[in-house]
DNA sequence: CTGAAAGCGCTAACAT
DNA sequence: ATGTTAGCGCTTTCAG
């Protein structure tokens, strides 16, 4: 049962030729004779070898691994993009390594060393809701370990990013409320330091601007989870500062609102009309399902992957640090009203 | 910025002192002196460095990485299983490698190669549905990899297991169905080679059984997905063979049924009852939230990452394969009727 | 066409 | 209390 597993040279001294040999056999190096191949393939593969990535990695001091670093894996937008960073990185040869800093601060920094130990090629990350600086990812491209950061960026990171277009998201969303006929519009948005905060809660200002709708700061809130959003709902209603739109940072914000709406014996949209953010699995689950913003979140990962990996075959000692944009789509449902 | 990473040669070149010296200093071993050990600490900290833990595994031919192999990272259950799987890998000092077999039997066994090949400590594994055969995971145990499974197990494999109690979860489900007053009730179900698909058909079978109500096969159907959930109620209700309850073997499944329901003008509860299995964020988003069976996902991964630890420290020649059952808990919400 | 030797970073037995 | 040496599995010069 408990068993040691095959390497080279057990491939070697059963054939009574070198390790060297072997090695040069399995990689179809031009110079060995196609009866030597021929051996040691076979024998390879009856006996079930498999190259050992850690004696290789350590060789050729890069390993085949990608770190990801990510706040919470149960959020389904998450996970989406993990699928799509693990899709295009099995297809290159590459494993997945995941960390959850579960929005710790410590936890984030700790598993940056984590990763650093593990010699990863790269890593991918999107940072904590309390993380505000940003040393520990500057010590992995030191080490030359190089960083693609994805959805939760900062301003003051001077490395490659991928974003989606948050702006005219919220932009889209907002505009379209008031093309249906929302004038009171709150936001329900997230932490301001995060630039998909600052970039949402500006895309909003920006369509009540073109619109000639005044800006109303009793409507506009740090709000951006389920509970939350149930709570500030109920009260926004029974205060009498009723809005007649909401546009939430993401979807679970947007269908606590919803729910508080119902709660409440008001209609979803004839009452207020509620936009999210993300399009995940649970949007189109909602009675009534909700109008979003799709967010590609598999095709963010695909594109932090590619990102890294053009970085990686380069090897360029400088490097002028990108941004990718993804634009987003609005998918109109049903708790908006029609246009 | 492309820089090497420190080694313990640089410690003690720069100290000109021996590698052996800083490794054992490193690790507190006794016989070095205390000024060494100052020394050799305050350079390690001030250069950041940090173990090659590529080397390390190398040298003692095992590394502290678990492989994660699971079908889809995108479903809520699986997610909060990993994040149980992180947690108590993390805190144990364990990095975790996930792959998803995107429910492909060929890139499933291409998963179990590459664990191979990066010589994990253990792999954890809900298998694929199209999975009939289980010796790529024999594989890894005959290479002193210990596998165990979780959630999809097969009855097959004389491995370790850790499942929920499916026949007594869907027995609960369906016991309340009838409790509240259903008469025809339908079973929406999976695969019957997995042993989830199997225990939880059985568990409904047995409640039919218990409260006298004769089994009816034209209400029992293949079908595990949203769409299929829609069509197939659709069909059922404009077929004139209608239920008055649904038990769906997932919670997935039962939503696309509540909202086809909905759909053809129907309520839910008062016309058609319905339950899901998983408990997942979704089932508190639906109008009417669902009643469900809690299958304590996060907690799965904890046990099996305990398990697998076990094993490890324990390191026996003869191993005794175990299943741990986890007892579920139906959550009644509003898409059953009163009792 | 093949082998011997060195080395990736680290540790542990064996010196001293 | 510290240094020397060997070796984990693999590749890659350098020599035949």
């Amino acid at each position: 049962m408990k068993g040691r597993q095959v390497t080279i040279k057990d491939i070697a001294a059963e054939l009574g030729i070198s390790a060297s040999t072997v090695s040069r056999a399995l990689k179809d190096h031009p110079d060995i004779s196609v009866e030597t191949k021929k051996a040691v393939n076979e024998l390879a593969e009856k006996l079930n070898y498999k190259p050992n990535v850690l004696a290789l990695s350590l060789r050729q001091s890069r390993s085949k691994i990608i770190g990801v670093i990510i706040p919470e894996l149960i959020h389904h937008f998450f996970s989406s993009v993990i699928s799509g960073i693990d899709d295009l990185a099995y297809a290159n040869g590459y494993s997945v390594m995941i960390a959850q800093s579960n929005e710790s601060f410590e936890r984030e920094v700790n598993e940056t060393q984590v990763m650093l130990s593990s010699r990863v090629a790269g890593v991918l990350v999107s940072v904590s809701k309390k993380t505000k600086n940003f040393e520990h990812f500057q010590v992995l491209e030191d080490n030359g370990i190089p960083v693609v950061f994805f959805d939760r960026v900062s301003k003051e990171m001077k490395m490659d990013k991928v974003v989606v277009d948050d702006f005219d998201g919220a932009f889209k969303a907002v505009d379209y409320l008031i093309k249906t006929g929302c004038k009171r519009i709150a936001h329900y948005g997230t932490s301001m330091h995060l630039l998909i905060g600052k970039n949402r809660h500006n895309g909003y200002l920006h369509a009540l601007f073109k619109n000639n709708i005044p800006i109303d700061d009793s409507l506009i809130f740090k709000c951006d989870d389920y509970d939350e959003a149930w709570y500030l709902t109920e009260k926004l209603i029974k205060s009498g500062n009723m809005p007649d739109g909401i546009f939430a940072v993401n979807d679970i914000t947007a269908i606590g609102a919803l729910q508080a709406v119902k709660h409440l014996g008001l209609r979803v949209p004839e009452d207020i009309s509620i936009v999210g953010f993300t399009n995940g699995r649970i949007s189109t689950m909602s009675d009534p399902p909700l109008t979003t913003i799709e967010q590609h979140g598999y095709e963010m990962g695909q594109i932090a992957v590619r990102i890294l990996l053009n970085r990686l075959e380069k090897d360029e000692e400088e490097h002028e640090p990108e941004t990718r944009v993804i634009k987003t789509d609005l998918i109109v449902r049903e708790s908006t009203k029609q246009i």
